[in-house]
DNA sequence: GTCTATATCTGGATAGAC
DNA sequence: GTCTATCCAGATATAGAC
């Protein structure tokens, strides 16, 4: 599958996400006309988005910035306010793409391992085609000020919550085994963020998002399926 | 278990690192006495880790170090040649203990699944006792100069190394499946990760160390384990 | 060995021309 | 709307007294 195939599938569209990112900004932006705004705004994002991504946020300057985009950073501050707020508007953008494709994926389907399933690929894929966002949110989120920070890992919270709940309705359902349900949701979040985080990795190993995508399936439902018994470890060593 | 009982299980004594630490990097730091830098090293190096886990290594100026860690900033060039300098260092000595402790303690055990087991939980605590190191070498990777950064990647892909060669006496032994070991091993780190880089939500939901590495490892056996059968999942759906 | 003082430069941010 | 030019706070790094 190409990476277009992936977009289709998680349905976002570059212009669409970014006319969206525009008018929840109208505010603190202060360029009216939105096809100057919306083009001037992704070159300013995806030049963040690779510098920051190569050497961090902090260490990017507005003259770097200003180079990379092809703006003056007299321009660049007619679309945001200060260094920090870009960083905000850009975090929470990508927070706000991910449980809005998330929910509108899962919504309706009622077989808890199709949900699953569904929930992850969806993770997954979507990490593949916003690759950069997903990688600079999880690595500036220390960076953000303190009431945004609190901000992004509550809807962080949010995502995993979408997990938790997806696990309790298989246990009630009794397809799933009475296992401690954060503890999955946490394990399967830590192995969604583990595809963006080690991109180099996967791609040196030449895996494909869709191979990387069966394991994970596959490791979660045969833990998660009722017939596995479990033994206890033997741990006397300790 | 507390603090104490998990350093002395990984065997790291405070003092002694730092001595190697001093003694490692003899060349660049210009104090000759002993007890004077290694002190000093200790002083410097929990300021630095400090701030920057706080709001980023780039983000932290020298002057900022000066004071939290009670040294001038003339004092502070003794130690170190310049900040690039500074991050080496520490992000070096971390990956060196890392593979030193985790090689010690696996080193002669003969049984793959206790030998697993045991470098699960030597890796968890101690990224439990060295927590700063921990979450600071994974998030300033990036921000090391080239031929730093190489290394430090070499490095740690030499820690997964040593998981893939454990699961790899495993299947020979007959008593882990035959699934593919990177992968395993990639999912293992992850997750052995994911405890140091989301320590704050850990202590949240008030889940000891013991707790996660109990169920990691169990996670982990179950997957595994022999007897356990695979299904295909039903992915018609993508 | 450590400090104070400072040289030198680069950072974010803005004013005002176009 | 965008650019050029510039302000000045704050950065790294060093020199030289103690």
């Amino acid at each position: 599958m190409d990476i277009d195939a992936l977009k289709d599938l998680v349905s976002v569209s570059k212009k669409d996400m970014y006319r969206n990112f525009f008018h929840r900004h109208k505010k603190q932006i202060r360029i009216k006309k939105e096809h100057v705004a919306v083009r001037n705004l992704i070159k300013i994002t995806e030049a963040t988005l690779m510098l920051s991504n190569r050497k961090g946020f902090s260490a990017m300057s507005m003259r770097d910035l200003s180079a990379a985009s092809g703006l003056s950073t007299g321009a660049l501050y007619s679309y945001f306010s200060s260094k920090d707020d870009l960083l905000d508007m850009i975090q929470q953008e990508s927070l706000r793409v991910a449980i809005r494709v998330l929910s509108a994926r899962i919504d309706g389907i009622r077989d808890p391992q199709l949900k699953l399933a569904q929930a992850i690929y969806t993770h997954l894929y979507l990490s593949e085609v916003m690759h950069p966002w997903f990688y600079f949110s999880f690595m500036e989120t220390k960076n953000l000020k303190k009431r945004a920070r609190r901000k992004a890992i509550e809807i962080e919270l949010r995502i995993e919550k979408i997990f938790i709940d997806i696990i309790a309705e298989g246990q009630e359902a009794g397809v799933f085994r009475d296992v401690d349900k954060e503890m999955v949701a946490g394990m399967i979040k830590a192995l969604l963020q583990d595809w963006y985080l080690k991109k180099w990795k996967y791609g040196q190993r030449r895996i494909p998002v869709e191979a990387y995508a069966e394991f994970l399936a596959g490791v979660v439902e045969s833990y998660l399926r009722v017939t596995v018994k479990t033994e206890q470890v033997d741990k006397s060593w300790v």
